[in-house]
DNA sequence: TGTCGTACTATGTCTGTCGTAGTAACTATA
DNA sequence: TATAGTTACTACGACAGACATAGTACGACA
């Protein structure tokens, strides 16, 4: 299957998380299987890449976690909820890609003008 | 005027610039001006930008350099040539493009939905 | 004489993504 | 009962494309 390499989702997985968290909190093993199952394998989120971006977004005021410490077993799962700002970022991202999207679809020659 | 953040671009400056070799040679200066001309002053790419790209797809066999020596003045000017496999690689980068923007898209919300 | 446009080169920094590894608890299967 | 698989992370370091800053050098024009 053709993959998508790092450096053209470069930038877009703020708004991938982001969106998964638009109606209710969510965590990371959750999000992963989200992404997985709505790109249809198309897009399989790395661990690290995402768990680096929970760390980032919260710093940068986007997202806010707490932690569920009454899951069976006594195991612990971290939270993240959408802020305000948050929101607004997932806005302005999508605008970007609007923008974005006509920019490159510029640059996409023809399919005959390249036999 | 909105602006496109180097993470959303990256992986698009290969497509950007390849494009702009497919039917003749060019060289650094005037791909920066089509750029800008083409994408309607949207995107304007940063001179070290370019021409580190021109070094790596060089340096992968995506294009090959040769230099005008007669320009008027003594001046030189470095012009580069897509190969083959430059075109080759201009459209699998499209194809990819095709298939990111898909998975994108589907983490894109209607307006309705975030009022 | 000085500014603007042309046409680059050099060097180092930043940051999002990735590779590798490890921890630890529960769960299904043989 | 052993073990493989799933869940749910954390730590650390490396990589590469984009960027900031600076500098070079020639020509045209005022």
């Amino acid at each position: 299957m053709a993959e998508i390499s790092s450096d053209v989702i470069r930038g877009y997985n703020d708004i991938i998380i982001l969106f998964l968290l638009l109606n209710s909190p969510s965590y990371g093993y959750e999000i992963s299987k989200q992404i997985r199952t709505l790109s249809e394998d198309k897009y399989i989120i790395k661990e690290t890449t995402l768990y680096s971006a929970f760390t980032r977004m919260e710093k940068n005021g986007f997202i806010e976690s707490f932690v569920d410490e009454d899951m069976a077993g006594g195991k612990k799962r971290t939270y993240y909820r959408l802020t305000e700002a948050g929101r607004e970022h997932y806005r302005a991202k999508c605008e970007e890609w609007k923008l974005t999207k006509e920019v490159i679809e510029k640059f996409i020659a023809d399919e005959g003008a390249l036999l």
